[in-house]
RNA sequence: GCGCCCGUAGCUCAAUUGGAUAGAGUGCCUGACUACGGAUCAGGAGGUUGGGGGUUCGAGUCCUCCCGGGCGCGCCA
């Protein structure tokens, strides 16, 4: 039960009939028709901008169409009052009942509520941390990983059929360092002295385990060999221990993937050669010369014919290089065949989360993936900014030899994987994030992942006690709704009739931090009206001389808590019912 | 120099995708709370949405030009 969307269709089905009956033209685009939350609630319970929108292809005035089309609301089934105000709003009050229905609808549906089929089940593919196989994720990665796992849970419930997928970046010339920083921990494993780690090379600690399981494995057979014999072995063998740490480390935070595609497969199996063998018949490749950036020319610059890609011709700045200089593809080559894969597994509507760093390389993908499907297929790249690391307000000081952790993995080990999830979603992905370790702990209203579940705890804390006050209770199913009159009642529960609405938004929005502050309101309503009640006896959620009014209030709680634990499940954030 | 993101209350950020009198937290000021579970709640002050111009019924949001910050800028992903 959507009553946004139940309204909606309500006014153009008014708008609709005036067209039948001569009063406005036919066929008007009703598009642009919109049913809101108005700012301020006494303004009424929704508004639309049907008669602004629509005055001008009618051929009225706005206030004279607002006129006729309150008219026809006015005696809708639902409808309280309709008013005009403004330059032509029609706000609009619904019967309490309506919305004491919409609770009752919670009640039956409990988590399923806010489930939407606006998807209509087409396929997505959200694609995220895609971190380089050469070491453990860091604080960087949490955020990416957070939010294009949220965003597809947030996509699912509202109805498409999401895919989650990683892209290995197995093909590149960092992990063959990868491979002999694990070679080198391999000899040392046999017993070598290696001395220092040479410049160059990854110096973790984490790649002594690679080495000490590829002696486990193999022996000493890699020990004297050459480089190009031991080199794809050891890489190989690298990768698939780099990549079980990363899915260790996501699986710490809740996160799976349901594919893994390889760059280097995709290499492998020739996709890359044929996706711009394709591009090249069509004219988009050429050998040129690039200009160097103005303002800031490389010292070691020198132009040199390259292989192009035309992005130009599909929105971008300029042309891009699609092969090394020793005959090998780019990333950005074999990106193209990725993303081109995609769409050929079904995909025309594909978001790809990346990190700040990354911004600069959206205008050519998109310009890649618009010429390699035809347009077909669309590709959303959203970026997520840092995440600054505070203690107390103060920085910290990223030092692995200092001790201060920089993983992932420590992180969740610190503060617990819901803190970290929540709390990267308290912000736009466009907007940096401050995470202060000693702030997210805290049990305070600035703290919005204690604020929200502490409302939560408190929805289950009356129910323990309203068990001991009315053992014997019914289901809340059946409680009298018509009993919850107050003002403030009511607007916790018009609060809750907007949840689906929410999903709606955050999803076509593919903006997952919409839930976090939803929940942060819909606690706010609720600690209010527990307040309200310790000032007025009368508006408590147990009332010992009344079992009836009790029972509706319960059912409202239990409202609040079904929806609270909906949005942190979504958000992949545990409700507690108790908090220590 | 160019591109992308950003600029909103002292500070950190929202703003129903173009809607009405721009909202929260924090900080400051004032009050409520000896218990359905304390960690809360109610109120006050605080704004020319960086600046100018434009588009229209209507702009924080879209276009344009400046100012300021972040990221990026040919064979790293």
């Amino acid at each position: 039960m959507n009553i946004f969307s139940d309204f909606r269709k309500q006014i153009i089905d008014v708008i609709e009939g005036l067209s039948s009956d001569g009063s406005l033209p036919e066929g008007l685009n009703l598009d642009r028709v919109a049913v809101d939350v108005p700012r301020d609630a006494a303004f009424g319970d929704l508004s639309t901008n049907a008669a602004m929108v629509l005055a001008k292809p009618a051929g009225m005035k706005p206030r004279d169409l607002a006129e006729l089309l309150t008219g026809k609301l006015a005696d809708a089934e639902g409808v309280s009052t309709a008013e005009i105000a403004g330059p032509g709003f029609i706000n609009v009050r619904l019967d309490d009942d309506l919305w004491r229905r919409c609770l009752g609808t919670v009640l039956q549906t409990g988590k399923a509520f806010g489930d939407s089929d606006i998807g209509g089940g087409a396929p997505v593919n959200v694609e995220f941390v895609s971190a380089n196989p050469t070491g453990p994720l860091h604080i960087g990665h949490a955020r990416g990983s957070v939010f294009g796992d949220v965003l597809a849970a947030l996509l699912r419930k509202a109805g498409y059929a999401v895919t989650r997928e990683y892209y290995i970046n197995d093909a590149g010339a960092q992990v063959d360092v990868l491979a002999r920083s694990a070679h080198l921990r391999y000899r040392e494993a046999l017993g070598e002295a290696i001395g220092q780690i040479p410049e160059g090379l990854y110096p973790g600690e984490y790649m002594k385990a690679v080495g000490a399981a590829l002696a486990e494995r193999d022996g000493d057979r890699w020990q004297e060999s050459l480089e190009s014999e031991w080199l794809p072995v050891v890489r190989s063998f690298a990768i698939d221990t780099m990549m079980d740490l990363v899915r260790d480390d996501l699986a710490a935070l809740g996160i799976t993937f349901d594919v893994f595609t390889s760059e280097r497969g995709l290499v492998e199996q020739g996709r890359v050669d044929t996706v711009l063998d394709g591009l090249e018949a069509r004219g988009l490749i050429y050998t040129g010369t690039l200009e160097p950036p103005k303002g800031k020319k490389p010292d070691d610059w020198e132009p040199r014919p390259q292989t192009l890609f035309k992005a130009t011709e599909f929105g971008d700045e300029v042309d891009r290089p699609l092969k090394k200089s020793d005959g090998s593809w780019t990333y950005f080559a074999s990106d193209i065949a990725y993303h081109q894969d995609k769409h050929a597994r079904g995909f025309d509507t594909q978001i790809d989360v990346w990190g700040a760093d990354h911004g600069g390389y959206v205008k050519r993908m998109k310009a890649a993936t618009k010429a390699v499907t035809g347009g077909a297929a669309d590709l959303d790249v959203k970026i997520c900014q840092i995440v600054k690391l505070l203690d107390k307000g103060e920085p910290v000081k990223m030092s692995k030899r200092a001790g201060t952790f920089v993983t992932l993995r420590d992180l969740i080990d610190e503060v617990g994987p819901g803190v970290v999830r929540f709390i990267m979603l308290t912000r736009s992905n466009d907007a940096p994030l401050d995470f202060d370790l000693t702030k997210v702990t805290e049990q305070s209203r600035d703290n919005p992942v204690f604020y929200v579940q502490y409302a939560h705890a408190r929805c289950h804390s009356v129910a323990r006690m309203a068990a001991d006050a009315f053992p014997d209770l019914d289901a809340d199913q059946t409680a009298d709704l018509g009993l919850l009159t107050d003002e403030a009642e009511l607007a916790l529960i018009k609060l809750l009739a907007q949840w689906p609405r929410v999903i709606e938004g955050a999803a076509q929005a593919h903006e997952p931090h919409r839930i976090a502050y939803y929940l942060y309101e819909l606690a706010a309503a609720f600690h209010g009206l527990w307040t309200k009640g310790k000032e007025q006896t009368e508006l408590r959620f147990i009332v010992e001389s009344d079992r009836a009014q009790t029972h509706a209030r319960l059912a409202m709680v239990s409202g609040v808590r079904t929806v609270i634990a909906s949005g942190l499940e979504l958000m992949g954030v545990e409700p507690l019912e108790e908090l220590r």
